[in-house]
DNA sequence: CAAACAACCTTTTTT
DNA sequence: AGGTTGTTTG
């Protein structure tokens, strides 16, 4: 028998092959400190860049497309891979303004809007037709919520079987780590691993469900990305070769779905670069795992790794503590931040206040002394841990006053009255979406879940369809007054050549006296309304407008934008989780009360104990000039009946030299 | 029998 | 502020 012939593979392959330019418009040495530098400037080759927090990862990623674009390569032919649409946009501004216009062709964007575009073009090829449409959270849970009920049927164990949103979780968990689902039960919800087999059905009935209806949700985009580059060795070359150079930022937060992903789009050429810092990595919850970037040079071998050190953001009294907050972490890759901007800046405050509300006019009142020092709003930050613990925040800043933006926390998409509205829409684009027919039926007086089944039913059957729904079909179902109008409504504004414009207003009209019916506080949600009418409008084609409210929906609710028209300074608020990768002169960190901040359930797990600390260090990282950690005392804690008193944890161990301590009184 | 209503429960964090 | 559950109404 003959031994197969060995295989050389060539190193500088067909794709990349880029050779650094002889001039350079950018003076990137002098620009750039060394380990900078050489990530700029190595071609081709993985890379793996851990860089701690304010270390100008950004600036890195930056210069790195100028850098590429300058040595000739196509624009189109970079993709850059952020965490949320926002950052990706804002690095190629930033590139384009250091460079040129060039930049700005760069590819970017999420993982999931890369995944999406790729399988609108390829859908078909996996069973998929063109315009599926995409599943939100809240979407994915009222499907499995749906098959939950007629999988359970009348079975006595109901009671012990996990909610949609713990179905949802385990599932796509189970997804995103490439693990079974027994073994996310093991590893996290032992007392459900009884019904492994339970849920392992739903999941194949939620999948083929998924299917049948043209539909895909957030890991489904991932999913079957990678089946396709897989499936389709014609698909993965070409998308591989379009792509010569790929870097992917925030990389401690990828999870192994898309860390394949990574791999099959690199295939061609390995010129891969990845960013990231084990110490910020906050996303595990939704299967993150910060060992992806440990794992990095096995997945890539020969991969070079560069550590940046020098920290450019803090000053050193901040750096100092939160040096020591992640130095107290169990498991910790070391490194140690530095910055050159000598002991200049004022220690970090840590401040206690007698309740809730003294917390909130303490802030409230410390921001309007900063503006009266010359701080813009624009430099200032709220951070938090819970998308709520703003809310008596927000009052204090309205009585004063202070105009602010509201990142994280409740979506203006997910509020109901905005569902009702894109559910119209998106029947409209997909016939076959029950979960959105089942809401706008329910809307109608009389209807219930069995009277919309049957409609839906009859639509997924083909018995009927938008073009011939009349009253009469529905009455033979079940009677209701406001029959008639909805289904005159979508034929209406069912043909193609109706505008987006046309199509909403229609919807509207039809839709505000059932809003007003429905909602006691209608007339805050009518703001929405018009908002969303304002988004709507500016987008030519339906489906892309959809696929934008899942992808990347507005953030920012109706007040804010007002807050933002009329001022052109704001404070703003957002969540951790929200904040990430970006700085202010002064971040206040709020509710940092042991049993809030850190959660209290993550009590007794070491991981998400530490997960929670990781989660105070990017949110003390973020500030440039003045931290300000803020804690109330004594609020009643229902779940775990207690009352907490104590500052959260991650502080309260620190030396006292690192900090200076406060309480508010009353004058 | 299905829908409407009223009383709890439950609530991270995001694509 | 939403959903889930149990009860009453049509």
């Amino acid at each position: 028998m003959n031994a197969p012939p060995k295989v050389f593979t060539l190193r500088r392959s067909s794709s990349g092959g880029a050779q650094p330019p002889k001039q350079t418009k950018i003076d990137y040495k002098s620009a750039l400190n060394p380990a900078q530098y050489e990530a700029v400037t190595t071609l081709d080759g993985p890379i793996l860049v851990i860089a701690g927090a304010g270390t100008g990862k950004t600036t890195t990623l930056v210069h790195r497309v100028s850098y590429l674009v300058e040595c000739g390569i196509d624009p189109r032919r970079i993709l850059l891979l952020t965490f949320t649409r926002k950052s990706s946009e804002e690095m190629l501004r930033r590139a384009a303004v250091l460079l040129d216009g060039r930049c700005e062709d760069v590819a970017g964007g999420t993982f999931h809007s890369f995944g999406n575009s790729l399988l609108r073009k390829h859908a078909p090829q996996i069973g998929f037709g063109s315009s599926f449409t995409i599943l939100d959270q809240g979407d994915s849970e009222d499907v499995i919520n749906l098959l939950r009920t007629q999988y359970l049927g009348k079975d006595a164990d109901k009671k012990r079987f996990p909610r949609k949103n713990t179905l949802n979780a385990v599932m796509s968990k189970s997804v995103n780590t490439l693990m079974s689902i027994s073994k996310v039960l093991e590893n996290e919800y032992p007392h459900y691993l009884e019904q492994a087999n339970s849920i392992e059905q739903l999941k194949e009935r939620y999948d083929a469900y998924k299917v049948k209806h043209n539909m895909m949700d957030y890991d489904d985009l991932l999913l079957h990305t990678v089946a396709l580059l897989k499936q389709f060795t014609g698909v993965r070359e070409t998308t591989s070769k379009q792509y010569a150079y790929v870097m992917v930022d925030e990389y401690q937060d990828t999870n192994k779905l898309q860390s394949e992903l990574v791999k099959l789009l690199c295939s061609q050429h390995n010129n891969v670069m990845v960013v990231g810092d084990d110490s910020q990595s906050i996303y595990s919850f939704r299967g993150a795992n910060f060992r992806n970037i440990m794992d990095f040079p096995k997945d890539f071998p020969g991969a070079k790794v560069i550590t940046i050190e020098e920290n450019y953001r803090s000053t050193q009294p901040i750096l100092s503590l939160t040096n020591q907050i992640i130095e107290n972490a169990t498991e910790k890759f070391p490194k140690n931040l530095f910055t050159q901007k000598g002991i200049t800046g004022a220690k970090p405050h840590i401040v206690a206040a007698h309740s809730e509300n003294y917390q909130s006019q303490y802030i409230t009142e410390k921001i309007l002394e900063l503006r009266e020092d010359g701080v813009s709003l624009n430099d200032i930050a709220v951070l938090f841990r819970n998308g709520y613990m703003s809310f008596d925040l927000e009052i204090e800043l309205t009585k004063a006053n202070i105009p602010f933006v509201k990142y994280g926390g409740m979506k203006f998409i997910e509020a109901a009255h905005v569902k009702d509205i894109i559910s119209h829409l998106r029947v409209v684009e997909n016939p076959k979406d029950a979960v959105s027919w089942h809401r706008i039926l329910l809307l109608l007086d009389g209807v219930g879940p069995k009277a919309a089944q049957a409609v839906i039913d009859d639509l997924v059957a083909g018995n009927i369809s938008i073009q011939n729904l009349t009253p009469e079909y529905f009455t033979s179902v079940r009677s209701g007054e406001n029959v008639g109008a909805l289904f005159q409504t979508l034929a209406e504004i069912y043909p193609e050549t109706v505008s987006i414009q046309d199509k909403i207003a229609a919807i509207l009209k039809y839709y505000k006296p059932i809003m007003k019916n429905q909602y006691d506080d209608h007339q805050k949600r009518q703001k929405d309304v018009e908002a969303l009418r304002n988004i709507a409008e500016r987008y030519r084609s339906l489906n892309s407008f959809l696929t934008d409210m899942a992808l990347e929906p507005p953030s920012e609710s109706q007040v804010d934008i007002e807050a933002e028209g009329t001022d052109d300074e704001s404070l703003t608020l957002s969540t951790i989780h929200s904040a990430k990768g970006l700085e202010w002169h002064t971040v206040f960190v709020m509710y940092a009360l042991d049993g809030m901040f850190p959660s209290a359930r993550a009590a007794g797990n070491e991981k998400d104990m530490e997960e929670e600390r990781r989660l105070m260090y990017v949110a003390c990282t973020r500030a440039k000039v003045n931290l300000i950690i803020t804690y109330p005392m004594g609020i009643y804690d229902r779940e775990s009946g207690m009352l907490l008193t104590k500052p959260s944890r991650f502080i309260e161990e620190l030396p006292e030299s690192l900090a200076e301590r406060w309480v508010v009184s009353e004058e």
